[in-house]
DNA sequence: GGAACTCGATACCGTACGGGTATCGTCACC
DNA sequence: GGTGACGATACCCGTACGGTATCGAGTTCC
């Protein structure tokens, strides 16, 4: 039983799907059903009923699920104060303004409950630098959304959102493809101004939330915000 | 950073000195040099500080000792209740008379500490059979003495006692040697009886205190008993 | 009722990491 | 300055983790 393995089913009995859980932990299934079977074997009890139904949680996985998720927070925790203790106390996040609504809520949110103050800086950014500053060395990390030139970063991926097409009216189009060559896209999931229409383009790669860090950087707070934040991105 | 890499550092922090916690660990000491360091790296803090008169901790190292330590403890909690969860309730350990002590106490205590009452039955068992009755399956797991027929037996070892022989005096001793071929040997760390003296003996493998359990035995209560009883045969 | 689809399990493979032994570098300490 | 203690380094090997390809069972739909 190891921390990674817990992480594994966690992603599984909440998901309670192995094809998703994997998705979520950016692997293939066929590792992740070893790895829980292991699990089971090791705890010598029956965490998961597969049938073709679904997956359901035993008694023994609906104990584990909520062992296993404090067990992980306190390990987060870990870090953070070893982070702490070792001096590393300031973390400046930097933000586009379109994901202001749920990124660094939580996590500046977890920092604060930290008993010796971790302080987290947030400074958004606007659209016109997607790395928000990070190679300037203005902030530590960045949660912004790709593509963008990744040379010299590191980046984890957060949340991917489908893409849409605005309209208005065939005119606009027109006139848009006309101007530039294309109509205005955004990523789904926000609530628009309401004139605006959305078409979900299924045949475009979606745009992806990403937690964005210079390679080489030691701050051992950045890690654990990035835990945090992909948690907090997964509603 | 892994409940493994935990227990290595863990192991190094109390021994302060990696030979004995590579030894503590059944392992060597380079991979255990290059896991700590390692661990050092992923949280980016210096835990330890190296140097000729000894190692000491960094005020990161003492906070992650503490830490640690109450997430192992966890961590051994959530195999206990999740063993609970799956139905598996009972653990009837055997022990010898002369390791009473120290052996089962502990282990029972944590036991009992855990909500969903599991309950721990202790058989103790005269010398006559050192596997305690595991074999005919009286008890799950046995605390006893090595050497003994390990045949369809995990053995762990706990504890490893010097020997040292027994004596009165000289004529005890010729007469020992006389009628068996040898004097009396007992494990140290005992006190015995105050007219007998004992002596060290050091070209002889040491008495190995150990736990047992059949082979195939899938109760979960076994290994977390394991990791709790190593612990407490540590003085 | 059979064809197709879904989804977890299995088989198999390559690599990377954890473990080992041998050895070095560097301090204390005679 | 020689010697011993101890952690670091170099190197090797086996296991185990993660990958792709495929299977098998169960559900769905025509």
């Amino acid at each position: 039983m190891e921390l990674r393995t817990l992480r594994y089913f966690v992603a599984v009995a909440e998901e309670l799907h192995f094809g998703r859980a994997a998705a979520r932990l950016h692997m293939s299934q066929p590792p992740l059903s070893r790895a829980i079977k292991q699990l089971e074997t090791d705890l010598g009890a029956l965490l998961l009923r597969r049938s073709a139904a679904g997956v359901t949680l035993t008694p023994a996985g609906a104990t584990l699920l909520n062992e296993a998720r404090t067990l992980l927070d306190q390990a987060d925790q870990v870090r953070v104060r070893v982070a702490a203790a070792a001096g590393a106390a300031v973390l400046t996040v930097g933000m586009l303004g379109d994901s202001t609504d749920r990124g660094a809520t939580r996590p500046a949110a977890v920092y604060r409950r930290q008993p010796p103050g971790i302080e987290v800086r947030i400074r958004e950014t606007d659209l016109t630098d997607p790395t928000c500053g990070l190679r300037a060395g203005l902030v530590d990390i960045a949660l912004t959304r790709a593509p963008f030139d990744e040379t010299g970063l590191t980046v984890h991926d957060l949340r991917a959102d489908p893409v849409g097409a605005v309209l208005r009216g065939v005119q606009e189009c027109v006139q848009a493809v006309l101007w530039n060559g294309t109509v205005g896209m955004a990523p789904l999931g926000h609530d628009l101004p309401g004139e605006l229409a959305v078409v979900p383009l299924t045949d475009m790669a979606p745009s992806r939330v990403v937690a964005a860090w210079n390679e080489g950087d030691t701050n051992p707070l950045i890690r654990s915000f990035v835990q945090i934040a992909t948690a907090a991105y997964r509603h």
